[in-house]
DNA sequence: CATCACGGTATCCTTTTTGACACTATGGAC
DNA sequence: GTCCATAGTGTCAAAAAGGATACCGTGATG
């Protein structure tokens, strides 16, 4: 998706839109997600989320790392680990994703074609 | 905004994912929380929501529309007149803006360094 | 006759986002 | 010696979104 964020810090809009510029991005959201239930590695989120590409994968979790949404943990071993779990401000977005989940639920059941 | 919408349809995630996709676009948040106070004519939308333009306020009113999120009124005089409103759907979405704005207000207050 | 307001369209261009694919280091298993 | 797994990175190209600008019809106003 085109982004709402603009990256240009201080000039955007109103708290709603620079919520929505955090949780945008196509993967960001089931991230946080899956995240939710708990620390995840890097490879777990891959099989969790079928049709992300490594370079996305890791591009959302970069930028949702420097918004101070989730931590990475690096534990020097071979092979790698890395270690993903939300931040107490990601945490905190939880309200947030379920209100999201709830319309949704609701919202687009069954047949989703209340539009028009 | 890149985009969360896949828009074909049927093969998306879960509903959080669904929902992201409908209020994301550079400017459709903005514009449902104007809505949410009541009826405005195109030009007020315009007035409203500084530095979006025709052509993109167009857009993101004929998506919300298709999603079935706002009603187009069109009052046959001229000059053209053009009412948008919320539909009982898009007043539905009131609690998904408000957990967003609450968070954003709590989150992002003064400085919204915390991210690092 | 020229201009304005309204609510758009149409076209072109740039930026942003996403995807495909190849490549890396290292230690252990075989 | 070869292969595997992990967690990436780099490059290139395509697609999507957004922005700039110009144009349209009509009735009222001056």
């Amino acid at each position: 998706m085109p982004r709402v964020s603009s990256k240009v810090p201080g000039v955007q809009g109103c708290a709603v839109e620079r919520t929505l510029s955090l949780i945008d991005g196509k993967w960001k959201i089931v991230v946080l997600y899956k995240l939710l239930r708990g620390t995840l590695r890097f490879n777990e989120l891959r099989r969790l989320i079928p049709n992300v590409t490594q370079r996305m994968l890791t591009h959302q979790l970069r930028e949702l790392e420097a918004d101070g949404l989730i931590v990475r943990t690096v534990y020097a071993q071979v092979p790698p680990r890395v270690e993903y779990s939300l931040s107490a401000r990601g945490r905190s977005l939880e309200p947030v994703l379920m209100a999201m989940k709830e319309w949704g639920d609701t919202n687009l059941s069954s047949q989703e074609a209340q539009a028009a």
